[in-house]
DNA sequence: TTCAGGCTTTGATCCACGTCAAGGGTTGGT
DNA sequence: ACCAACCCTTGACGTGGATCAAAGCCTGAA
């Protein structure tokens, strides 16, 4: 199973303001999972440099995918999961006739398509909001090396607990927290994404509508533009369309963590 | 290791109503995996019987929870995964001062602890609803076994998916879904899971309060229990405290579907 | 560079659900 | 079997966020 893995220069998809607002990583060459800057992230933890020259084995194949175009859609075959390398995703469930509900984002270093394990079936639609780029991780692959390579398959087992204890901080969420303390948890959950790959936590650009993050957070679009004004008068952040800046961390975590004061 | 399973008969707290609403299995040895009764929801699918003796070992003991006591509590060390014998259990996360959240229930036949692999701590409260019994499956073993016996491997992942793909299903609800919408469902998946455990989807014990099922589904407990109260005007439930009964199944799922009609 | 379509903001109004309150019912521990 | 503690129901009322509407602003494709 030769690695088809492409050795050329990653070119991100950086606008102005992106360059502005983050610290952006140019020019790094793209080369195998021992290798990838992101390795951290996408097989996170307790695996020595020796051993990780064994999963480079394991990516077949990378997948570029255009901003709006779907990595995988609900009922397609679950044939891999995904590891985003570079761009944004959206995952989005069906609610039947009119309501669709996003269940999450996806940034690069986290992965997509656990979902589909259940019922050999995606459950999910998976679509890039910028043009997205994704290592493939063939299931059947990544279950044989599990085998013989235990803390890989640690390694799976601990990321899929992460992202039920992730679905339940969403849960809560959804269940407990009034519109404006959505909004400040869900800007305070971006921040602290972009930080640990590296970028700005302050200041980033928003790869999603206001309606995407509404569907998301179990809003309607218009109640998140007023939670962006509001922030903005009270000075918690700075919203020039998905350009955003935040300005008082400590004040935006004491929204969520009680409504009152500030 | 030998297995300290009891063969003595199950004893299980049957109150009336409880008898008289659904159909209890009564008296039944329990044994092993490889003979309970159990083992297509313990552990689904896929396997044959052959092969299950082999879990037999996975089972090192089993505990006996009383009615509001906890099996584990948040920050607990990480050290084994449970599979509901017995009873009925609740999970719990904490946000903070005030606002708890339910994040699920647990009957017999479904996993407990999956939460905890992540950071090798216990992120939720599991607590149960009524004297329950579980199977104690030490992850470690559980970890070791898979690797020499792929099929297991393979159902916990299918496992584990399963519960984020539900809990996609839970954000959906609370996000996109109105009261009467989140009641019905909340009634229509109690039932099919007594329907799999062969009991009446007809008809049951609610094993958790009112305030409890509003927690689960993001409402206050009297909303919910107007939603029943408006239910069973309709026609489409009788509801005398805990015992529940489900008259028209067709039109509660046309609750669900579009909140228009019925 | 231009322009069209989609995104965002803001205001006015409405209503579903939360809140507060009171009374009755159920239950489980003794 | 009893009783206290908890649970459930129902009503009246308030409000946070949805809905409807309209105007301005980006953005990206040609």
């Amino acid at each position: 199973m030769p690695s088809n893995i492409k050795l050329e220069p990653v070119k991100q998809n950086a606008t102005a303001a992106e360059v502005a607002g983050n610290q952006i990583a140019c020019g790094r060459v793209r080369v195998a999972c021992s290798l990838c800057n992101l390795r951290e992230l996408c097989v996170p933890g307790g695996i020595s440099p020796a051993d990780l020259s064994r999963l480079d084995k394991l990516v077949s194949s990378r997948r570029k995918v255009k901003r709006g175009e779907s990595l995988f859609r609900v009922g397609d075959e679950f044939k891999s999961l995904y590891a985003v390398s570079v761009g944004f995703f959206k995952s989005r469930i069906s609610g039947g006739e009119c309501c669709d509900q996003i269940t999450g984002f996806q940034l690069p270093g986290e992965l997509l398509g656990l979902d589909g394990l259940a019922t050999e079936h995606h459950t999910v639609d998976a679509i890039a909001l910028q043009d997205s780029e994704v290592c493939v991780l063939p299931y059947a692959e990544l279950e044989r090396i599990a085998r013989d390579f235990q803390p890989l398959q640690h390694q799976l087992h601990r990321v899929m607990s992460r992202e039920i204890v992730r679905e339940h901080g969403v849960m809560l969420l959804l269940g407990s927290m009034r519109a404006e303390e959505r909004v400040a948890a869900f800007l305070l959950n971006l921040s602290e994404r972009y930080k640990s790959l590296g970028y700005s936590p302050t200041e980033f650009v928003l790869r999603m509508t206001r309606e995407e993050i509404g569907s998301y957070l179990g809003l309607k679009l218009e109640t998140v533009s007023r939670a962006f004004s509001h922030f903005s008068e009270k000075g918690l952040i700075t919203a020039q369309g998905k350009h955003i800046q935040l300005k008082n961390l400590a004040c935006l975590r004491k929204v969520v963590d009680d409504a009152t004061s500030c």
